[in-house]
DNA sequence: TGCAATTAGTTTCATATGTAACTATACTGT
DNA sequence: ACAGTATAGTTACATATGAAACTAATTGCA
């Protein structure tokens, strides 16, 4: 039976290759926090962001972060066990929550900023300098693209 | 409380925008089959790998497409059980299975390659020529890289 | 006021996923 | 030939995830 390929090379097909680079960045750079931190993905990413801006809500760390509300609401739930983060509610409005790195968890943060910063030269090392460049920019449109 | 920031802006770290990018990428591409034809991510993959390249192996369909085993073997007897697909086994090898697209599951694989390609140049209008020429280099580079 | 609609966040439930254990077949070296 | 090891693929279990229902607080407006 012949049969004329309509023609997907995977291989060539844009949204399959940014998910391979993609899926093998983020599963080493995982492993970095995962192995010596035990932090999830959601958990390292919530972090990440109240390292950054602290006091944000939980609403605002999904905005920020492009995360769901469930599994912001369960990372939060787990780092405040792990005494890693704080949460007041706001006086103003007492369903927002007010969430901040506590000291344990700013020292673990702390810890893990330089190794994800080394990760990000050593991925880039790939690139000149002029590449990296225009990979920002790229990037930038595709962000800007898909955004509906 | 008064703190350095060690300085890891999420927005501009590359796991994060390529994680973006990708993730808005693959879901809005995922809408386009799963909503249609009602196949799941892994499914379409070993669609579109078999499409291709009829006949692999389902150890060949995880090296080409870097999907697990496990995944591969579910999607597989989910393809089956649709009537997507056809297994048969070697006859040198009777573990080794020998995959191809059933008539149905070729004439599904038919219909979603053109609305595949099409997403792929929508995607792509954001960017010039030239710069969709570059971003296969710096993929490539990425891809390489990343292979430990 | 007071009742409907919204919003922040959590919980529930059904499904998806990965690791590890398992089955069946094939290969290796003696 | 055959014990030990390797490989293809499946299954079981424990965990992760997302959609939808839920709770509690707030807002809008009649």
């Amino acid at each position: 039976m012949t049969r004329q390929n309509p023609g997907l090379n995977l291989k060539e097909f844009l949204p399959y290759r940014l998910s391979i680079v993609t899926n093998r960045i983020s599963a080493s750079f995982a492993r970095l926090y995962s192995e010596k931190f035990n932090l999830s993905i959601p958990e390292w990413r919530v972090m990440a962001v109240l390292g950054q801006q602290p006091g944000l809500s939980a609403d605002q760390v999904c905005s920020e972060t492009e995360m769901e509300k469930v599994p912001v609401s369960r990372a939060v739930t787990k780092l405040l066990d792990k005494g890693l983060l704080k949460r007041d509610f706001s006086g103003d409005d007492r369903r927002r929550s007010i969430l901040h790195l506590s000291e344990a968890g700013y020292g673990m943060y702390a810890q893990i900023v330089p190794l994800a910063l080394a990760y990000e030269v050593e991925l880039k090392s790939a690139l000149t300098g002029e590449e990296q460049a225009q990979l920002d920019i790229l990037l930038d449109k595709l962000i800007f693209q898909g955004s509906e």
